[in-house]
DNA sequence: TCTCGTTGAGGAAGCGCTTCCTTGATGAAT
DNA sequence: ATTCATCAAGGAAGCGCTTCCTCAACGAGA
């Protein structure tokens, strides 16, 4: 193994002299610095991460935490999306991400502790379907979090996130069923503990008030294909005229479509369906889903960002972001 | 931050003794191990991992090395169940795991510099499509690294991987579509240059000649839905008369499935349909696919374990274990 | 010519932990 | 009663790096 040593002794100066260089400090002279650089190249110097984080009392490393519900269910073209993103800003801003495994059933107090001896700058959260413990949970130490999508109590915790604007989705999607001539509207949602649901609900509600239509016809459900099919067949149930359907998660309209078929509607000529994620399964089901589209990757990718800033702030104010969402039209909304 | 000395000093013993009673060195008073311990915990310490790595020239800590391809494209719920049974064996055996990103189009020589100076004591590759280039480039560092998923080359070179038995799979995908009477089989296969596509494609011509059948319909593709599609029509226009298709993903046989559809087969009434994979994907298509299981997450958690074995075998051995595939009867074979 | 501010570079301490080496105490063997 | 293993515990060095503090050298201003 090559030390700072060695290069500082090769390049003729003093490990002082070498660490400066290799760190950008200015008050070396360029000669110096180029003859630094040249040593550490010549040898294969790396720095041991170890050493510097012990020195430097930091560690430049972010944790991913990971509810295993998260992982065990559900497609997850949206956590693996959403990681591609923030990977990426990870590796670009020379940090390193570690994740960490939120157990099923696990102690809350053991996670913590676990969470705590990590030695992390900050931790990054998808909140994705099922999830409203960790920012309860997450609230109890002096990490700083950023979450992807927001927490549903994000009005009265000073909690940092990123999301897509779920507000406006819902209102893009309500509008898009009400121009394709829809008149009896019900929605699949997801749990409503989730800022998600809330959020979406939201815009979906007043867009229909401001149509005059009634927008009492909603269906919690849990973000799943079979929660969806079961979801489907309730709605029927309570309005067998439903010819306008907005579902909160492609998985779930899968769901609603097998649901949908055999109760022996069509798609989209008896009922128009919109959805949310565009997904891969959205394609992948008969028909192509007109769906909502979140820019997921840029979420990811900003939420590193977002995380560096809350770190490297003095004041410790909250960071919140919301980024718009576009409609991708496809085959199961009337023209 | 309350460190090994505060704890020392709280128990009334040394620092070493405190770091031995920690450690469970056995060569400590069972008294004053009490005493460390109960020190530490009054005390919330918590030991720091830059120090301990310092310290012991080692890291504890993995990585898991990820092609950007596999992250963008496909349904990840592969890499998903992969990385649960990882991480939950990682968490165990009190390592970290972090995550590295192999940009595309990053150049190698960056590539391997940057992952040899993480300092990590080991890496683990999930080999899923478009990915051959990586075993080569890692054979390049002195880094222990076990695969999930046969590399191509194996036979030649002492790679370490845990893979489900491919052979046998498609072997019983054979024997199910000869036994519902299938006689014109055909295959939607995977990139040529994939160990697990060169395996498959083994079992899948065995079990054939051994029936006597030709086996020579074979069409490669990407693992992709739109690339399955592409497969299906080529082998139709070869043989019309098709009435068995065995396809090597999920994805594909979806993208199969439409293609089907579209030239007038009914699947399973005209052609009997097996694939590979039983993720979300085939209980979404229309019909039901009956396919291939593989133990992915128990292959996740055993690649850990066999990392670890390699770290520290003496001889370097590689390590290599391959579990038993299963077959899941749905809707997509005529019965 | 003398003093003073600058700039560039090195000495040395220290981050928090592990572990080699040494020492003191205890009981068994001579 | 003396010597020796044996066991428990501590002293101190050191892992590889950063950074505070100090110092030398230099040119500018008086």
């Amino acid at each position: 193994m090559v030390t700072l040593d060695d290069v500082a002794q090769q390049a003729g100066v003093s490990r002082t002299t070498a660490s400066r260089a290799m760190n950008g400090i200015h008050t070396v002279h360029p000669d110096r610095v180029a003859a630094v650089l040249e040593a550490a190249e010549m040898l294969g110097f790396r720095p041991n991460p170890a050493a510097r984080s012990l020195a430097r009392g930091r560690h430049d490393s972010v944790a991913l935490i990971v509810p295993e519900a998260d992982l065990s269910q559900g497609s997850n073209a949206f956590f693996s999306i959403a990681l591609h993103g923030a990977i990426r800003e990870v590796a670009k801003s020379q940090q390193q991400l570690v994740m960490i495994l939120r157990a099923d059933g696990e102690p809350d107090e053991k996670f913590l502790r676990y969470i705590e001896s990590s030695h992390i700058d900050g931790a990054l959260v998808i909140l994705e379907a099922h999830n409203t413990e960790l920012p309860r949970l997450l609230a109890r130490t002096d990490i700083p979090v950023v979450y992807l999508g927001r927490p549903v109590d994000s009005a009265t915790q000073p909690v940092s996130y990123v999301d897509a604007d779920s507000v406006g989705g819902a209102r893009l999607a309500a509008e898009g069923l009400i121009g394709a001539g829809c008149r009896k509207l019900g929605v699949i949602a997801g749990p409503a503990s989730m800022g998600i649901t809330v959020d979406r609900l939201a815009g979906w509600t007043a867009a229909l008030d401001e149509s005059g239509l009634d927008s009492r016809l909603v269906e919690h459900s849990d973000f799943l294909t079979t929660g969806g099919a079961a979801a489907m067949h309730t709605l029927l149930d309570l309005e067998p005229d439903l010819d306008g359907l907005f579902v909160m998660s492609d998985l779930m309209a899968a769901g609603a479509l097998s649901t949908l078929r055999a109760r022996g509607r069509r798609v989209p000529e008896d009922v128009s369906v919109i959805s949310f994620d565009d997904t891969v399964i959205s394609t992948m089901v008969e028909p192509k889903l007109t769906t909502i589209r979140q820019p997921v990757e840029e979420l990811g990718a900003l939420m590193v960002r977002a995380l560096g800033d809350l770190i490297s702030s003095t004041d410790g104010a909250p960071v919140r972001i919301t980024l718009p969402t576009t409609m991708v039209w496809r085959d199961s909304v009337r023209s």
